[in-house]
DNA sequence: CACCAGGCAAGTA
DNA sequence: TACTTGCATGGT
């Protein structure tokens, strides 16, 4: 089982591999929390698409997306995938913003994390890893975002039982690692980059850059 | 053509 | 509680 010196090892060596990532790719809180929904098992790429839809009907805002129809704008993100859904899901979060916060994300994210990460999962659609995100990219509180991508790296280079499930793992990264907000951002980013850049095929993931960079600096 | 992507909720036993 | 299934487009 990893250890925090591993978890510090793996940051290390993928930080000073492929330097700072400055995430999430959004230009606004909000844009996160709608990003954070629309690529729930999904390609980024597909995302981008939606956004830039969203984007050209000026639907960026709570206001806006409160006010469109939901069929209309499940149309708008359709390239997303699972649309249908995904506009109910963006329904309940705006929702939840303006009945809350009056739409006011800064007015949101004053609340303390444990609070507000509870709020957020009783909304209809926001789920353990979308929460997170929305934590951290969003509002910059300090937790680690486990998903598959952290998941399935960590697994391949057998730090952790086959079992495992991202919970359990994110439980591990924050009891093991300081609760720093940057920390986490890097951290995470820096884990997807990882599984985007080298674990496109699944079963295979031949030259995983980790296992590489762990044998270059040698043993632990 | 088959398989996969930065999940989540609802249904079943 | 612990599985299973539906949701869906676009890239490789």
């Amino acid at each position: 089982m990893v250890c925090r010196k591993d978890l510090l090892k793996i940051y290390e060596l993928l930080h000073g591999y492929f330097g700072d990532l400055h995430w999430w790719p959004a230009d606004s809180p909000f844009e996160v929390m709608v990003g954070a929904i629309l690529t729930q098992n999904t390609a980024w790429t597909n995302v981008e698409k939606a956004i830039s839809a969203l984007k050209d009907r000026n639907l960026l805002s709570p206001t806006a997306l409160f006010g469109i129809d939901e069929e209309t704008l499940a149309e708008t993100i359709r390239p997303s995938g699972y649309y249908h859904v995904k506009a109910k899901r963006l329904k309940s979060l705006v929702r939840f913003l303006l009945e809350q916060y009056s739409g006011n994300i800064e007015m949101m994210c004053a609340e303390t994390l444990p609070i507000l990460r509870e709020k957020l999962l009783s909304v209809r659609g926001i789920g353990p890893e979308t929460a997170d995100s929305i934590l951290l990219y969003a509002c910059r509180k300090p937790v680690f975002i486990s998903d598959a991508y952290t998941q399935r790296i960590l697994r391949r280079h057998a730090l952790i039982p086959e079992d495992t499930d991202v919970a359990q793992i994110r439980a591990l990264f924050m009891t093991h690692l300081p609760h720093n907000a940057s920390l986490f951002n890097q951290f995470h980013a820096l884990l997807v980059y990882t599984g985007k850049t080298f674990c496109r095929k699944i079963p295979k993931c031949t030259p995983c850059p980790l296992r590489i960079l762990l044998k270059e600096t040698g043993p632990r």
